[in-house]
RNA sequence: UGGGCUAUCGCCAAACGGUAAGGCAACGGACUCUGACUCCGUCAUUUCAAGGUUCGAAUCCUUGUAGCCCAGCCA
């Protein structure tokens, strides 16, 4: 606080708060409601809130908004909370649920009516709406308005125990049918459903509308600052209505900002529903999928998407991220922490002729050259070996220094090699590549006799393993942009490529699920969480490594 | 045509009347046993537009323009 980074414009808010001693301390929340699993939009909230509270020395809740029982499920509720750990935004033991308030809320309602501040209707859904007004008009006065205070206390009672229909009535606020706000015109805070709810049961057949409990929620809990979306911008004097008339003394402050879109990415839950049904993604956690779960199975790390949502900002103004930026952050992130492992991804046959038969040497290789703290491991180098199709061409571009006939390069951590030859199959593909190698030119020898261009990775096709290994790409056809003419999504045929004959170092078979590492010059992967087997790890691409090389356009 | 909100580089985003930060992306170049990383350099005479106030405006005032949200007994 002393300091003089820049503040977003919520902390200057609260900056302000506590200067003026509004509020003394900082308790936030993050509210969802059980209605589905979370996405990177939610992360920002999540984060945010939490962030928050961390920053200021106060408390944050975990609440799960839970009035409305048609559309929420238990299931929900824990993938939401695994979710938010893995997040690490910790709520310690402030796990709430909107249903633990009912009985309070439900006096609150009943004060309202002793105020004259509530009123049960009876007009119908469709006439409720046409009563309403529109934009431009204002609404008129329902004919139940005027009912009295003691008429209103038993209906609403009645309601409680269950003598009307769903729909039958409602219980609305008294406040202005000609606002030009039309959360405004009297809304709705007390419907009926004679539903059983995924926490309470039959207990209760009326069930709180978001407009009055989410305000209660937030004051029973004592939060001070209650940062939501944009949307929720026109709700905000009802929020104060509703703490205001229920009589709370520090009622908490209603905060908007704007939602975090990225770019050519699908959210919607029911185009997600779709894409699960239809048996195009896997399921909520497929690792195209920007869902929380998703990123996690993809291999994304809790702080790569921390990084991402801190680099992303809050402001007001309705902001849509590149995908780079989040890409940007995993690499950040694992840098540093993820082994970097030799793998081939699209092998082809390198023989080194001069080299011994039956000999395997045990190569030393660092774990990760920029952090000599993970250690190092031995590598087997043989006669055969495996390396990328892409690390060598018949007929060179310029600048290319990779492996070409006549060519000398490095293998990592082993021998300088030059090119001997090779053959092709009667298609003209290359299926064996010869070389020679130089016994003196040894990784860690310290030969310094002459220098090579290039450096090409390879695995032992005698002690390397074959692996499956998955790319993916973004789902959405980012050529052709989200939604086609019928509204339908634009699918990337190439969103998920499978390939099952790639060659690791022998050390990587053994890696869990979970585990995550540089594939040299390739990219960052994470071993899958439900598709490795024992002994039998699929490594997912969390991201490819940048490139800055373009080879020549013929 | 009612109300609310937002407009600063391709994308995020600072700046709070004192002369346009930073990050992502991009592009040069150096380095390199990853064409990665790192490092250096380039990238808004201008802040949606037009006027006005001021010694001085992205910031204040007009008037426009564009985008987003609101007419669930959803949240």
């Amino acid at each position: 606080m002393e300091d003089n980074t820049s503040r977003n414009f919520i902390e200057q808010f609260i900056d302000k708060d506590l200067a003026e001693g509004v509020y003394t301390e900082v308790h936030t929340r993050f509210p969802p409601e059980p209605n589905g699993y979370l996405h990177i939009g939610h992360a920002k909230a999540v984060l945010l809130n939490y962030g928050l509270a961390k920053k200021y020395g106060g408390e944050f809740n975990l609440r799960f908004d839970d009035t409305n029982p048609t559309k929420e499920k238990a299931e929900f509720v824990e993938s939401i909370k695994e979710d938010v750990n893995w997040l690490g935004a910790d709520y310690e033991d402030r796990l709430f649920y909107a249903s633990d308030y009912f009985e309070r809320m439900y006096e609150c309602a009943l004060m309202l009516i002793d105020k004259g501040k509530a009123y049960v209707c009876d007009l119908n859904a469709e006439e409720i709406r046409e009563y309403r007004g529109t934009l431009t008009e204002p609404g008129k006065d329902s004919p139940y308005r005027s009912r009295g205070i003691e008429e209103n206390r038993r209906l609403f009672e009645e309601m409680r125990e269950g003598k009307y229909e769903d729909g039958a009535k409602v219980l609305r606020a008294k406040i202005d049918m000609a606002s030009p706000n039309i959360n405004m015109r009297d809304p709705i805070i007390y419907r009926i459903a004679h539903m059983s709810h995924q926490r309470t049961g039959d207990a209760w057949c009326i069930y709180p509308m978001y407009d009055f409990a989410h305000p209660l929620e937030d004051a029973f809990e004592g939060i001070t600052h209650s940062c939501c979306t944009l949307e929720f911008e026109d709700h905000r004097p009802l929020y104060d209505w509703v703490v205001r008339e229920c009589g709370f003394e520090h009622p908490p402050r209603q905060i908007e900002f704007a939602k975090l879109y990225l770019k050519n990415v699908v959210t919607g839950k029911r185009y997600i529903k779709k894409l699960v049904e239809q048996g195009i993604v896997d399921g909520w956690d497929d690792p195209r999928l920007v869902s929380i779960s998703g990123l996690r199975r993809r291999g994304y790390t809790p702080e790569s998407i921390k990084m991402f949502v801190e680099l992303a900002g809050v402001s007001k103004s309705q902001s849509t991220a590149e995908m780079p930026m989040l890409e940007y952050c995993v690499r950040e992130d694992l840098k540093m922490k993820a082994p970097r492992m030799m793998a081939i991804t699209d092998p082809v046959k390198l023989v080194i002729d001069n080299y011994p038969e039956d000999l395997i040497e045990y190569m030393d290789v660092d774990n990760n050259k920029e952090n000599a703290a993970m250690g190092t491991r031995k590598v087997p180098f043989t006669k055969e070996l495996w390396i990328e199709r892409e690390d060598f061409m018949e007929n060179p571009p310029k600048k290319y220094f990779r492996l070409f006939p006549g060519n000398e390069v490095r293998l990592m951590n082993a021998y300088f090699v030059t090119c001997t030859g090779f053959e092709k199959d009667e298609d003209g593909a290359v299926t064996v590549i010869h070389a020679t190698y130089d016994p003196e030119t040894r990784s860690g020898s310290g030969f310094e006799g002459r220098k090579v261009k290039g450096t090409i990775h390879w695995v032992s096709a005698t002690e390397g393993k074959k692996v499956t290994v998955r790319l993916y790409e973004n789902i959405i056809d980012e050529e052709k942009g989200v939604y086609d003419a019928e509204g339908n999504l634009n699918l990337n045929p190439n969103s998920c490529t499978v390939l099952t004959g790639c060659f690791v170092e022998p050390d990587l078979a053994l890696a869990k699920p979970g585990d995550r590492f540089q594939f040299v010059r390739n990219g960052y992967y994470c071993v899958d969480t439900k598709d490795s087997k024992e002994g039998k790890p699929v490594f997912n691409r969390i991201v490819e490594m940048k490139s800055s090389y373009k080879p020549e356009v013929k």
